[in-house]
This record gives C-alpha cells, sequence and structure tokens, in this order.
DNA sequence: TTCGATCACCCTACTAGTAGGTAGGTATGA
DNA sequence: TCATACCTACCTACTAGTAGGGTGATCGAA
C-alpha cells in the first residue's frame, strides 16, 4: 500500500480517537513501520498533514452526502442515510467526526484547517437545510421549526450525541439522543400488497 | 486573592477555550506570576489538577442547576436557566463547558477523572430527564418524546451547538442551534389584565 | 516577651523525556 | 542522471516533574 496514504489512514484514525495534538510523528512511525524524518517527506510540518487529512476528511463525507441526495430517496430517508454516517464512525472505537475533534482542539491550528472547519460545518447546515425544505414538501419529516433551525440543532444534536456517547463509552447513548429525530419520521403506512 | 484559587481559574479558562492538554505549567506560571516548580507544591502532577478541576466544576455547575429547581419554577423556565448556563458559557470567549473540552482529549485522563466524567453526564441526564417528566404535567414545554429520549437529546443538543459555534466562532449559531428547543415553550397565554 | 521550631509558600537550578523539525547521506528505478 | 523515498544522526524548544534552599508568619514554651 501507498505510503502516504496509510499516513493519512493512522493519523486520521489517532485524530479521531485522541485528538490530534495527542499524537506524535514518532507515534506515526511506529505503527507505520517508518522512521520519524521519513514522515517530514510526506508532511513536511504537521500543520500539513492536518490540512490534508481535513481536507480528505470533507471530500470523502460530501461524497457520501451526494450518493444520498443523488437517489431519488425521500428526506427521511436522506436523514437516515446522514445519522448513519455518524453512527458508524461513533461505533468503530468511538470515533469522532474528524472536524469534531479539530474542532475541540482548534487554538492549534493555522487558518487553512480553520476555514475548511468553518466550510464543513457551513456545507454541513446548507445540505441539512435543503433536506429539512425538502422534507416540508414530501412530508415524511414533522415538525414546526423552520428548516434553518433543524439544520442547526440535527448539526449539533449529531455532533454532542457523538460527543457524550464517546465520553460515556456507550455507544446507545448516541442512538438514544438522535431518536429525538427519527421520532419525527411517522411510521410508513404499510406497505401491504 | 488565594493563589491556588487564582491557579485553578486560570486553569479553567485555559482547558475550557484551548483544552486541557493544551497550555503548561510555564504557561500557567507566567498568567499567575509564580514559578512554574511553585505550582507543583499546590498541584503535585497534572492529573491532580485536573481531577479538582472537574470537582469543582461540577460541584459548581450542579449547584446551579439545584438552584434553578428549588425555586417553585416551571418545567420550561427551568430549561431556560439550564440553556442560559450553556449559552453564558459559549458567549463569554467562546469557553466550552469544561466537561465537552475534557470529553474531547478523554485518552490523556486518569480513572479518576475518567469517572468524574461519566458521572457529570449521568447526573445532567437524570436532571433533564426529571424536568421533561415535570414537563409532561406542567404542560409548559411541548412534544412526544419520552423524557428520557428528550433529556440526552438535550444534552447532546447544547453541547454540540457549543462546540460549532465556537468552531465558527459565530455565538449566534448557539442560539439557532437550541431554538430548536425553545421553540417548543408554547408562548404563554397573554396575561390580560 | 522573646526565643526557637514549624509550617506554608515560593524560589533557583536541575532532570529525563518528548515534541516537531533539519542536515545530509543512500538505495532504487525511470 | 535525476527524482523518489527512505535512512541515521542530530537540533532546539518545551514538557512534567524533582531536589533542595530561603523567607516570613505563626505558635508554644521559657
Amino acid at each position: 500500500m501507498n505510503t502516504k496514504a496509510a499516513l493519512l489512514n493512522h493519523a486520521e484514525t489517532l485524530a479521531r480517537t485522541k485528538g490530534f495534538d495527542a499524537f506524535s510523528y514518532a507515534d506515526l512511525s511506529r505503527e507505520i513501520g517508518i522512521r520519524k524524518a521519513s514522515i517530514h517527506y510526506h508532511f513536511p510540518s504537521k500543520a500539513d498533514l492536518a490540512a490534508e487529512l481535513i481536507a480528505r476528511y470533507s471530500q470523502r463525507f460530501f461524497d457520501q452526502l451526494d450518493d444520498l441526495q443523488t437517489e431519488s430517496a425521500s428526506a427521511a430517508e436522506q436523514l437516515l442515510g446522514y445519522l448513519s454516517i455518524y453512527r458508524n464512525a461513533q461505533a468503530d472505537c468511538g470515533q469522532l467526526c474528524l472536524c469534531v475533534a479539530f474542532g475541540a482542539g482548534r487554538d492549534s491550528f493555522g487558518p487553512d484547517v480553520l476555514v475548511r472547519l468553518d466550510r464543513f460545518h457551513r456545507q454541513s447546515i446548507d445540505w441539512l437545510t435543503a433536506l429539512f425544505t425538502r422534507a416540508k414538501n414530501d412530508g415524511t419529516i414533522s415538525g414546526e421549526n423552520t428548516p434553518d433551525i433543524d439544520a442547526k440543532a440535527c448539526l449539533a444534536l449529531v455532533e454532542g450525541a457523538q460527543l457524550i456517547a464517546r465520553a460515556s463509552k456507550d455507544p446507545s447513548l448516541f442512538d438514544a439522543a438522535v431518536q429525538s429525530l427519527t421520532n419525527r419520521i411517522p411510521a410508513k403506512e404499510t406497505p401491504c400488497d
């Protein structure tokens, strides 16, 4: 396997489980089986690594959202798909959304990372706003809030749920918290015949 | 002022704005005007500091919740009080709830801190569950969820809202997110005559 | 009331270990 | 012959933490 890709994979896992500042090039070098100095060949500074990590993560994340959207899915189905992205990450060794992990240690990052972090949140809210707007039309998610409020609340909910579930080492806490959202999806008319 | 108290205050601010691992005894010593070694007199190890910080924070936090409860306040009023605790912290230089900050860097803490962290979340959920149970009776908060679900969702929402508002340096994001909750408080019957 | 001991509190000076990062060399394959 | 990808060996800056000494307040006893 490509060494650089392996480095990114390991670094992402470490950043999402321990935090970006909580692992060192030395840690990384031990796990990959490459000398510490060689990592600097691929990522001259740790800031470079952070920038590539968040770029790659955002790309992958919004590609997944695109996949949810292109199918002729209902708003409710899209929402469930969105939630499952966070849920899967959470269930997988308590990994946080990379942008939650980065957001917590905000101050140690340069402007390039901060810009991407901000963009991630804005893009998420935009996507969710479109989702809840659609829900107003197709009626697959109940509720009285404006799509904008719903979107921001939804983002806060999944990120917060991930955080408290991880802190308590109890993945079911995530499910319970987001149930406040899934409860708003009316049971389907039983698909008879 | 008491040096130890000053140390705790500064350490708490730093932990809540930058993260617990992101400040050193050297940073602390500069701000307090005391030598680094002298801090070890008050807190032999940084783990001791962490333990005292979270103990003090939890105490203060639940004292505030007690104050909300002893008054003959409606569930809605209690909820607004609860939200304002998080909101004020957020508005104040983007401080996180200490337990959010600690939760993010979970792995670097010893079992004593982790136990207190877990207890904080459980206690919060218990308090909120009681609140939403009360709401079922006094009708000051609408909604169909069970109090348990509402409680867990509420905790996730405020912690997540704090996080994204801070990451985007936009306090209004917090308000927008929690509006999904406050919208559930029906406008009071206009108090005529 | 003063002497001496004790204590809280802070200091200088140091340790071992780790962080990110660099200089310069080497093997390999196009 | 040149770039890629790795290496050894090193650097400086900083981390938490320790050893041991100084100072001033407090307090009990002569």
